[in-house]
DNA sequence: AATGAATGAGGCTTCATTCAT
DNA sequence: TATGAATGAAGCCTCATTCAT
């Protein structure tokens, strides 16, 4: 029998990630992706179950890759406030070095496809970010409200220019990240 | 101009947007609209051109709606941090009342139609918010950077926040939003 | 606005009979039908909800056509004796002057599609054939067992024979017809 | 001929057999059968030649099984009645006893498929059972008309009633059988 | 202005069959 | 022999848009 090509799935995920970014969510369809991939389009359907099992695992790939160049340095003995600065730079690196990841996640986490396949952003993948949040808060350097609010200020305006940064609105450059970094600082700390 | 009904205009405006809500960007159609509006589907091409005019004409009567909303009692004699203030609340006022609009706005924005059609969020409807955050700048009552930064920081978590609150994520109530206006003002002040 | 084109929905009917004829149930396609009917396959589902709304509204349709002729000529006052004799012999007629009319209502009683749609042939069409049976039942002429057994050895070994008939294996004629009405008749007699 | 492996062969009868009742003509595919049968969908393609003739190799194999049952017992020494009732008998119980292969035989003998392959009810499997009734014939007790109309009569109703049966809207046990054994019995009788 | 009918294009998915190991 | 991968063709159905009244 022919094995099974890793390289094939991969091709999938690559297609409908290009293809997204081109031509949006919307306007993707299975035969263009297999078009794309050098596929037929029933090949997509032996990697996986349909359209949405195939952009669900395409999602958490993605939100892999992400968290691990996110959390990079982190661990339990990091200073907060370099911990936090450390995640936000992290985070604009990725963004930068990987616009296609970026796009993806930003059009995947506005569709409501993700509600359906109960994917969110709040998934055991933030941990780490959610026990620094934690941290801080013991440690009278956070305004002491739900940690939900402060994760929101930190994370979401870099997500809002990294999208204007790529319509060509505002550039995110280093130093605009190190004023971005201040100000989410300034809206979390006491 | 003169419009041949306004009243089979709003007709359609107003199904389009119900539609949206409730089944999705990605599922309503020009047959579906024009029956919740009881309209045929060929007459929502005698006034607009076609679906993306339409959704985009759509847009921009409900931007237009939304500023008007919040920027009610915003005028050049107003203090910078209570028109600061106000406008956020105003904001939160509108999401509140009109969830409808504000997830049709959301939704909106995150498609790729808006590219197209050359319609940002930045539009002159924001200009009183845009002006607001010059004088504060001026007065140095704000960082010295670039505005957008400033305007992002102010409105984009209370958008994020909303929307958690529509998904039942977070409670977007009087008290939290009285934080959201505070952490907003931290991160753009001196 | 374009009338409802009456002929449309009969020429649907008929491409469907047709090709149902030629090819078989299982090999019937939307595409096929409305290529036959001279229609694009979108238009049948204006006519219909969908395939199988339009087989059982056929069904139906042909159902009627068939029991009216069945039926013609008999009432509450028919001889016993006559009513059955002039039931099967309208039967054979309608059989043998609409060849494909018989043949679809054969081919769709065996498909598991008549039991999804909760359409048999004990339907009250047949109210007239079950009447008389009853009759016959009270005046002794027939066996005194369940109509549903006397119904079944007057019309089916019909039903058998016309398609033994139509695939050239044996001749339905008037003198086998008056055969097969002895037959029947002697099945269910006392 | 040398096959290659009995059990393959016969694992993929019964699965198919078992959909077959399970999902109907129409919804078993070659990849199902091959899942069922615990066996790739290409080594179906080994021991026959395509879906057709395995179904057609089907057939015929179900169909000695069941003449095997049904003449049991019926040998040239039989006298005419008890062998008529015999076989009859048989047939029933054959079908009571094997609801699957006598529905399989009932929804493969109703397609088109059957003409394809030149298979008919009339096969030479039947030899018994004709000669049967050509005993009967010169002996004066049936009636002196074509074969194939006694035998229709004979076996016709008993398959419709089996259906009924298994539908679940009349019940063919060993009392009905009885009646229908006289019925037809009855038919072809001089 | 208004409309229901009409349609070509395309959506997702499954199929019977063949390929390559 | 046996197989899972691979695919072109085809399945049903919906869409945005136009037609003809």
């Amino acid at each position: 029998m022919r094995h099974k090509d890793e390289n094939k799935s991969e091709a999938i995920f690559q297609a409908t990630i290009e293809l997204l970014n081109e031509i949006g969510f919307q306007n993707i369809s299975m035969s263009k992706i297999g078009k794309r991939a050098k596929v037929s389009p029933a090949t997509i359907y032996i990697y996986f179950k349909n359209k949405e099992d195939m952009l669900g695992k395409l999602y958490v790939s993605v939100k892999e890759k992400m968290s691990l160049q996110m959390f990079h340095g982190i661990d339990g003995t990091v200073e907060v406030k370099d911990g936090f600065e450390l995640v936000l730079r992290n985070y604009a690196n990725f963004i930068l070095n990987n616009k296609d990841y970026f796009l993806f996640i930003e059009q995947f986490t506005n569709s409501p496809i993700i509600d359906k396949l109960f994917l969110d952003k709040g998934q055991s993948l933030f941990n780490p970010v959610f026990n620094l949040f934690e941290e801080g808060k013991k440690k009278q350097l956070f305004k002491q409200i739900s940690t939900k609010l402060l994760i929101t200020y930190a994370f979401i305006p870099l997500d809002e220019i990294a999208k204007q940064h790529f319509k060509n609105e505002f550039e995110l450059n280093q130093e605009n990240l190190q004023l971005i970094i201040q100000m989410s600082w300034d809206a979390v700390k006491v």
